[in-house]
DNA sequence: AACAGATTCAACCGCATTCCA
DNA sequence: CTGGAATGCGGTTGAATCTGT
């Protein structure tokens, strides 16, 4: 279509960021052709997101910032958006390349090996996994994917819990069938979000709560955990992120 | 100095989600 | 409700660079 791909030059950079200094970037689609790069929207937003916005530091990461990157790793997975966001001035580009070409390296074997495993913890599917008024669970979805999907898809909404360390061994993912292993999945999801809603049921969760300013906890957060399950939206990803994360480390003060 | 293999990281790709008519 | 466009995300690629022989 005869637009330009490969590395950005100074010149289409400053454009770029000329552009958006002074129109922003309120459709990504049109700047190209407005700004007169030869690129496609997409390009445009990379570019930006990842290298040009004012607010990104330079440089290697400090040492307290690849153990923020570790730590989150192991809670939430491969969503290197969400880690991003916790680590101000860091892309989600730069996090999964130094994950992959230092950190990765050095937590270990069975955590790399994890890692690999873990594969798409998908955003979708943390999603979708909504509880059906009748069962309590979306039985359909959980079985029409693979095994690895499935406990991919586990692990990286439940990376936190006691229960999602309830291990399923690689021969076990690997031996059981699909059937088998979405009834296992489903009978350990259920106690994840047992615990998981219990743990925020807690006056002192919700201390905790309370003074991390989450905002805005649903109302009905608290009172009523499965309407809120089913009827929650991505509004509520943010509040229910910070309460898989604390529940974490109160099971390991707990354990402590 | 020359080469091969390893590493790094910017950019691309495909897919899911969100938005809106 | 539906379908298409726009956006965002995570996995992957490949050129540039580094390191060891």
């Amino acid at each position: 279509m005869g637009l330009k791909r490969g590395p950005w030059t100074t010149e289409e950079d400053q454009i770029l960021v000329g552009y958006i200094n002074r129109y922003g970037h309120a459709n990504w689609r049109a700047l190209p052709k407005q700004a007169g790069l030869l690129r496609c929207g997409k390009s445009c937003r990379l570019r930006w997101m990842n290298y040009l916005r004012p607010d990104i530091k330079r440089g290697n990461l400090t040492k307290e910032e690849e153990d923020s990157i570790i730590r989150l790793h192991e809670r939430l997975g491969n969503r290197w958006s969400a880690i991003a966001a916790k680590l101000p001035g860091r892309t989600d580009n730069e996090i999964k390349n130094v994950w992959h070409t230092h950190l990765k390296k050095l937590v270990g074997p069975n955590m790399a090996s994890k890692d690999s495993q873990r594969k798409t913890p998908h955003r979708s599917m943390v999603k979708k996994k909504k509880v059906s008024p009748e069962t309590g669970h979306d039985t359909a979805k959980l079985v029409s994917v693979s095994p690895e999907q499935s406990y991919s898809d586990f692990s990286s909404c439940a990376t936190d819990s006691s229960t999602a360390s309830a291990e399923i061994s690689d021969s076990a993912v690997g031996a059981k069938d699909e059937t088998c292993l979405a009834e296992e999945l489903r009978d350990i999801d259920e106690k994840f979000w047992l615990e998981t809603l219990a743990m925020a049921d807690s006056a002192a969760s919700m201390d905790i709560i309370t003074t991390l300013e989450i905002s805005p906890p649903p109302a009905a957060a608290v009172t009523d955990h499965f309407n809120l399950l089913s009827s929650s939206n991505g509004d509520d990803m943010d509040f229910w992120m910070e309460i898989f994360m604390r529940s974490g480390d109160l099971q390991e003060l707990s354990q402590i």
